[in-house]
DNA sequence: ATAAAATATGAACGAAAGGTTCATAAAACA
DNA sequence: TGTTTTATGAACCTTTCGTTCATATTTTAT
């Protein structure tokens, strides 16, 4: 499982074509695996702090303990680099959901909400970097962060909600009178918005969802309760 | 109703109190009021642009239309400024929510769920500087924001939220098998989330909630909806 | 009306940040 | 052993930004 999902499987034949479009030079290519790793994670967390249109060459240099020289034979200057960042991350986890999607639609809602969220905030624990820099482009990101990064992963999202919601529908899981289309993009914000909040300090300071009272146990299963009475066409018990 | 919750209402005893903790200079606390609003406003929506404490001298006194030199004759240096900012938003705010509070426990949960939000909404547009102010402090804050700004409000909201559940809880309009105080940080959560997500269209382009098709009325409609399903003892209609 | 006090102004200063270059060194390869 | 490829980081230069201060303007007091 989490072989499958490793997300540097994708790697070399993405960095292939970046380098016809001359994002990249031969070099970088050339590079080892490892030195390459761990710039784009230097790259990815940098990003995090500010935004990726903020990003600090010589931040990234220090952070993957190489020289600013290299940076600039890898990408020749700072925009492609940002460009680069952009494509590798958009590409990857577009891929990563994608991959998500019919597991969890084929699930009874009860199980698909918490499957999902749980797999986001995994997700958001072991690609930090990546989530980092998603999370930037979100939160506090440009305009144009917005446009090339934040939407067509939103619409990712978006499409893994509305197939899980489809399917509990077909199944008789979801009540008739509710519009599905909007139904799919509320769940999907509340779920972004709990699943976030559990992988942001700063976010949960202002939804003071989790404390230490109240576990991410305990919420989780909260949270699919309300979402299920309020979604099931069955009566509500006792 | 709009006068009961003019901002400016509170203003000058509180810059006599700022005045005494040598934030502010006697010069600023006898401007002329348009000046000292003009002043504010640029701060605060200087400050929604990177964050409370990124603002930029500079460009606040451009703003605001007067020179930097002034800035500093009422401020002394930026540090101060940025603490004057600080303590006047949070203190502004808290009032503002403390006497939104009872009137939203009084009403039922149907009318109180949309009332809050719009409420809040209008707040956000009437008010858009300091709101800017606060969602940057939310969204793109330091962690020195997080503390100073991001949590005493943030506790505010949830005050609220948790009376109105309350008040309901009490007239039996809620199942009793919820913690009704982690479904009280739920819906914070939720209602926060939909509600920025129509102040702040960064955010909308991340949850994908309000598009052309699905207008804020309908959006608010399926919320409720939804919310009162989840919530409610009673069973769901077929 | 005139002096004195208070207030306003923005050019100039200096420090810091940050992108980029390039001469030089090291490593890999032929 | 020579040639190509790759790595390095000090130095350069532009921009940004907080702060100061000599000067001008306005207000208040006598």
């Amino acid at each position: 499982m989490r072989d499958e999902f490793n997300i540097s499987r994708f790697f070399p034949v993405l960095i292939l074509e970046l380098e016809k479009k001359g994002l990249v030079t031969r070099t970088f290519r050339r590079l080892d695996p490892d030195r390459q790793t761990a710039i784009m994670e230097a790259i990815f967390a940098e990003s995090g702090a500010k935004g990726p249109s903020e990003l600090n060459i010589k931040k990234v240099a220090e952070r993957a303990g190489i020289s600013v020289g290299s940076l600039y034979q890898y990408f020749g200057n700072r925009d492609n680099l940002l460009v680069f960042a952009r494509e590798l991350a958009v590409y990857l986890t577009a891929m990563t959901f994608q991959a998500y999607a019919p597991d969890l639609a084929a699930l009874p809602l009860e199980q698909s909400i918490p499957a999902y969220l749980a797999g986001g905030i995994e997700l958001g624990n072991t690609e930090t970097g990546l989530m980092g820099f998603f999370a930037a482009a979100a939160y506090h990101g440009s305009p144009s962060d917005r446009e090339s990064i934040v939407e067509p992963i939103a619409q990712s999202l978006l499409e893994v909600i509305k197939a899980m919601l489809k399917a509990a529908a077909d199944r008789g899981e979801i009540r008739t009178d509710l519009d599905l289309d909007l139904t799919a993009r509320l769940v999907n914000t509340f779920l972004i918005a709990v699943g976030d909040a559990s992988l942001l300090p700063n976010l949960n300071a202002y939804y003071q969802l989790y404390s230490p009272q109240n576990s991410s146990e305990k919420v989780l299963e909260t949270l699919v309760d309300l979402l299920f009475h309020g979604l099931s066409p069955r009566s509500n018990p006792s």
